[in-house]
DNA sequence: TGTTTATGTGAACAAGCGTCCATTGTCAAG
DNA sequence: CTTGACAATGGACGCTTGTTCACATAAACA
């Protein structure tokens, strides 16, 4: 992430703050009024710079829909001096297809230690790992035994993600254009390269690749 | 809390799912398509119940800003099996007045366990606890020396809040009406009852009050 | 000196979205 | 049988909100 002007830390100081209060994030005229901005473009130039620096992500067209791109604010009660920047997370061998989208900590075998910084997902929503079988992502450079940090939300254009085909979950790369309806793609190019979906059912979105050596 | 019916839970359910995955909460119409509902009065009806249940709350007219009743989700990975329902929370004696309504954990003079069902608060947000001096809520049965629970958050009309007036924090019941500039309101018949506020900082909102015999 | 970057103003548009009214149907309680 | 809670359809209204175009200013830069 690039160095953010003193101005853009402060907007962005304020959306966080007002999710930490509020439970919802912020509309652009409520932080237009908080700064006491005459236009709501003023916001706006400050977003779409916070956006191409990579500190904060929006769905374009909807209403208070930000996520912040940083571990998050850490918790301010108990903040440990010198706390560890590692997540201890559930390695998931095999995961269930009970209700959509949701995890099911049975199959849990084994734990994996990450560190935040390199992995840059977000500490609060329940990440999990898979240990890769296969190579259809060898062109991603991601390899048999691999272990992939999969961070559960819904996929945007481009994401790896975790995905349930054919009562089995496997890794891929989710692509979706405009409004054409979505396709997974195996990157590696002795496979199809589409898979069509008639149900799809995406666990999570991978975030992080961790190979020991 | 009501008992919800089979089909509000589901709603429920689906819409602390939604936030878990997206970091932010869905719109009318997205719980509609979920449920493929023909009209987006069904979600209304559901809406309104469970606001009626006290199971949410809803800011009217403002887009995707829910609010939970109810202890957080529980962390889906680490489950403890008969995990304690006690919160720990710092008791600040003192609260400082650097960047608005943010509570400084310098001045943290204790701890306190309190049961999470008996205080109905979220316990994601950062509470804190503070002893009460004076008898300004006698009448609301807030007397001196008992701990109130503080949550951080934006107060709405009958909340008891802590507020900062004249440098020094204290307890009041916060009065809003309408378009009407707000105001604060001591809970002791022999106070004056209202507190015009020129320039208002609440620190939070009261959730609980633990007084140790 | 011209150009980019950061920061704003001002006005307007259109889609997203919450809300409301009128109606229908089911099922259990009284 | 009637009443009321529950569940849902269908259509419409209007505020909220993200977005965009045109334009202005000061600082940094080459």
């Amino acid at each position: 992430m690039k160095d953010l002007t003193k101005r853009q830390q402060e907007i962005l100081t304020f959306i966080e703050h007002y999710e930490w209060r509020n439970g919802y994030w912020p509309s652009i005229r409520e932080i237009q009024e908080k700064f006491n901005f005459k236009s709501t473009n003023a916001v706006m130039g400050h977003l779409r710079a916070l956006e191409k620096k990579a500190a904060i992500e929006r769905i374009p067209g909807q209403a208070r829909t930000f996520r912040i791109h940083r571990p998050d604010t850490p918790e301010r009660n108990e903040l440990p001096e010198n706390a560890t920047e590692v997540v201890d997370i559930p390695v998931l061998g095999d995961i269930a297809a009970g209700y959509p989208d949701r995890v099911e900590p049975a199959g849990e075998i084994g734990r994996l230690q990450v560190d935040i910084a390199s992995a840059g997902f977000s500490n609060r929503r329940r990440s999990f790992a898979l240990q890769v079988r296969g190579d259809s992502m060898v062109d991603a450079e991601i390899y048999e035994g691999d272990m992939v940090v999969v961070e559960p939300r819904d996929p945007r254009d481009g994401d790896i993600v975790a995905a349930l085909i054919d009562g089995e979950t496997t890794l891929k790369r989710y692509i979706k254009k405009g409004n054409e309806p979505p396709y997974l793609k195996a990157e590696n190019k002795f496979y199809p390269e589409l898979y069509p979906i008639n149900e799809l059912t995406v666990q999570g979105v991978a975030k992080a690749v961790v190979r020991s050596l």
